[in-house]
DNA sequence: GAATGTGAAGGTTTTCACAGCA
DNA sequence: TGCTGTGAAAACCTTCACATTC
């Protein structure tokens, strides 16, 4: 929860160096490190210590002057602010291809998004189990989501089917979604939708093989 | 290639959003549409109007005042500039997770992304064929690099070896990688690294259930 | 009339630089 | 002395508004 910074504006590119800070956090503290300077977690992850500072600072003075800040302590604040000291119940739609690789992903579970129940057309998937996750029809999405109290619905299906089924997520009440369709959705004002585009970097690595000079840019 | 603009700072932001144009126009093109005006373009993306046509007079004048743009003309601009109108010859490390649901991913090969070698240290996995696509020994990654003219390396194993594996990817010459390890990365500065980071739309997510007030932001 | 292309204005984000504190 | 926290400056990006062209 955010104290009373609330009132300024946090950027996306804040909260995402969020997830940064903390990734870095993490092996700090396997490291047994006990603080880390603005420097240090800069140079981890290539940015610059007065970014890492003015980030850090928008929600609280979490470091002390002439030390650092302190690793354990950090990661734990970082993460109340992430909500990433909790689980989520998280529902995936479509178990194709991607679908199959997020049920597996540790990094999701490590971070405290678990998912709970998995939705598909396919009457052959209907019923079993995936990985230990039940598979759901997605005829009865509404109902199910209710039941397992899902908070976060994942979207792993065709682009051309990805809206209707948005819809009726939208429907059944979800406020937030993580959609991997390379399509735009439309939702209401007031559920938080997120695209994770998978061709996108590699478009640009592909613009910048083409028409740039030399590389890196993280 | 970018002509005589080359001179001016075209930001990531202005390349990410030519991905999203390159999309729309896909589906303008399936739908007959002739030409298509910024605002039409915008909206489909969420933008604004003047921000589209700022990103494309970046590059040429493709529109006809009064008219628009011509969809399937700027469609083959934007894919010159973004390299899609060829094909990249692009070796999979890791066929794991992640791995195995980007040789399925119908995205990449569509826009000329071609996985022709997939790597791996798994003995039972080593030549064997990975839905037609052959797998290698990791071992063997600078010679067989070259003989299957690579020139795009995804890297999809665990964040505890990619450091290794890209080290030895550089050596190899390799000049762009696409990294789905949750570590950040050192390469020299002539190469182009992309790092694609699958929690962090879901942690942002997290972050707007707890301290947004309501949703939705692209 | 309709819609582009683009300088100028406005807004946001990053970096600088230093006061303040352990 | 070392490093944070933060206003101010600089850099960057987006939007406005309008002259221009079809």
């Amino acid at each position: 929860m955010i104290s009373e910074s609330s009132k300024r504006k946090i950027s996306e590119s804040t909260i995402h160096r969020l997830s940064l800070y903390y990734r870095v956090l993490s092996v700090l503290e396997k490291e047994n490190k006990e603080t880390v300077s603005s420097k240090e977690l800069a140079k981890r992850e290539k940015l610059t210590p007065a970014q890492v500072r003015k980030d850090l600072s928008f929600f609280g003075s979490f470091g002390t002057r002439g030390l650092g800040y302190p690793v354990m302590e950090l990661k734990r604040q970082i993460g109340d602010i992430l909500g990433l000291n909790r689980t989520w119940n998280v529902a995936l739609i479509g178990v194709g291809n991607i679908g199959s690789a997020l049920v597996g992903y540790k990094e999701f579970q490590r971070q405290g998004f678990q998912i709970r129940i998995i939705f598909d057309n396919d009457q052959r998937k209907i019923g079993s189990n995936h990985k230990g996750i039940q598979v759901a029809d997605i005829g009865n999405l509404e109902k199910e989501l209710k039941e397992s109290k899902i908070e976060i619905v994942v979207i792993a299906v065709p682009a051309t089917v990805a809206q209707y089924i948005v819809d009726d997520v939208v429907k059944a009440g979800i406020k937030a979604i993580l959609n991997f369709a390379p399509v735009n959705l439309k939702v209401p004002e007031d559920v938080f939708l997120r695209n994770e585009n998978m061709s996108m970097e590699l478009e640009y690595l592909s613009f910048a093989l083409i028409n740039l000079q030399n590389g890196k840019r993280a």
